[in-house]
DNA sequence: GACTTTATTATGTGCATACATAATGACATG
DNA sequence: CATGTCATTATGTATGCACATAATAAAGTC
């Protein structure tokens, strides 16, 4: 054990990145003020510049400062507020809420895309592509309906999959390396074979997520729409 | 100009970390492969160990490679996929698209919150606080309803200031740090009010999100409602 | 064999130094 | 006056070295 040294002994550049963020969330540099150089703070905190550029660094990182060659380093004015979350796994997401999960399959064919599907995914002209349908459930009730399309020229592996008892959901996170993709959100009114499936009587207003997933090579491996049950709300933190 | 010294001259960490990134990509590392030392990549690019740190702790970083002290750097089986999209400003949203931005104000009492509410917000027992609406619309047509609360004895400021010409949206985002908060996405049938409002006839399902907003000491500034126009899409890259 | 001690290994971090690069202002020149 | 040159400044990066730390393997002890 040494005896406390008066500098900072265990600590990192992490240490002057907390101390900055600290300050900018005490507001001792206002936003659009420009802040000591690193060469400044480095003496300040008793350490060398390089430590005080990585932390400035991570910092400007998550946006919340910028930097110039040379006008140095300034306060982010509106740091623009993102919402970084994570998509998970639907049975996950299920049994993190201390849920039981379980899976109902409901049909797996293989089809000619309508327009719409055609339109998102772009595969080759004429090819039928796989086409399941099943539905998620949390403690017994309907949770959310997986309606996907699976390209198989681009996954043939999906062919031969069985989805009767894992989700297509769960298939191809554990079996098919992904690497880029969109989403999307919206509203919409439950459709009559919506409503059957997800036992309401009456008609409601339903959370939807769209979500398309390429491939290394940029081909559209599957599209999914997930339609979720009545009430549903997706929470995230800032 | 310098003839080319077979080199990577004018790079940088970052060269290292798109090269593995790419290996990456390319499935030339696997998924749950360990890869290189830190000593042996650095041989390999020639260049330091330290430059190799930098750029393996910044993939790192993005949650793609998965590092332990001895048991050297693995590339992650199921990466989370995270997608991470910007709060935007409704007029900044709006004139993005390139359609006409312009904004109705409602209405703006001061008033006892209801239970949800207070339930939200926590704020002082028996004070009032300002309640908002306001309408923004995209081309002329009704785009999503603001309906907010903010808590006057958090931000006095907010009491003087006149929402007949700028949004409770605008005004806060350029008057007032905010340090946290969260935020939720659901779907909801319009009510009547809704309806009028965003001048529409038969009952919808409409996108709905719902945000927090926090000072640096943790106290609700504001709470939002935003109640968007049938057939809205929120779309968010990966 | 169960446990503790010790060595080894790969990453984590700090530091001093050197040079590169972008942005800015001062100055000079046509 | 417009333009080009140059010095200055603050950040960006590379490198060699030293040491800290966590995790594992090997060796030793009861």
């Amino acid at each position: 054990m040494r005896s406390n040294t008066s500098r900072l002994p265990t600590n990192s550049w992490q240490s002057v990145e907390t101390e900055v963020l600290n300050r900018l969330r005490s507001n001792y540099w206002m936003p659009g003020d420009l802040l000591p150089t690193e060469a400044e703070l480095a003496a300040e905190f008793g350490c060398a510049r390089t430590t005080v550029n990585r932390a400035l660094q991570a910092i400007a990182d998550d946006g919340l400062l910028e930097r110039k060659r040379k006008g140095g380093t300034r306060v982010v004015v509106h740091p623009t507020r993102k919402a970084t979350f994570s998509i998970p796994v639907i049975r996950q997401e299920i049994e993190s809420k201390e849920l039981s999960y379980s899976y109902r399959f409901l049909s797996q064919k293989r089809e000619h895309p309508p327009k719409t599907i055609r339109a998102l995914m772009n595969p080759a002209p004429g090819v039928r592509l796989l086409h399941v349908k099943a539905l998620h459930l949390a403690n017994e009730q309907p949770y959310v309906i997986e309606n996907r399309w699976i390209d198989t020229t681009i996954v043939p592996e999906a062919a031969d999959a069985n989805f009767r008892n894992t989700s297509p959901n769960q298939w191809l996170v554990e079996n098919i390396p992904f690497n880029g993709g969109d989403l999307a959100f919206s509203a919409s009114i439950a459709s009559d074979e919506e409503m059957s499936v997800l036992e309401i009587k009456e008609s409601s207003a339903l959370f939807t997520t769209e979500r398309r997933t390429r491939d290394s090579g940029n081909s559209t491996i599957t599209v999914v729409r997930l339609v979720y049950a009545p009430g549903y709300r997706m929470e995230i933190g800032l």
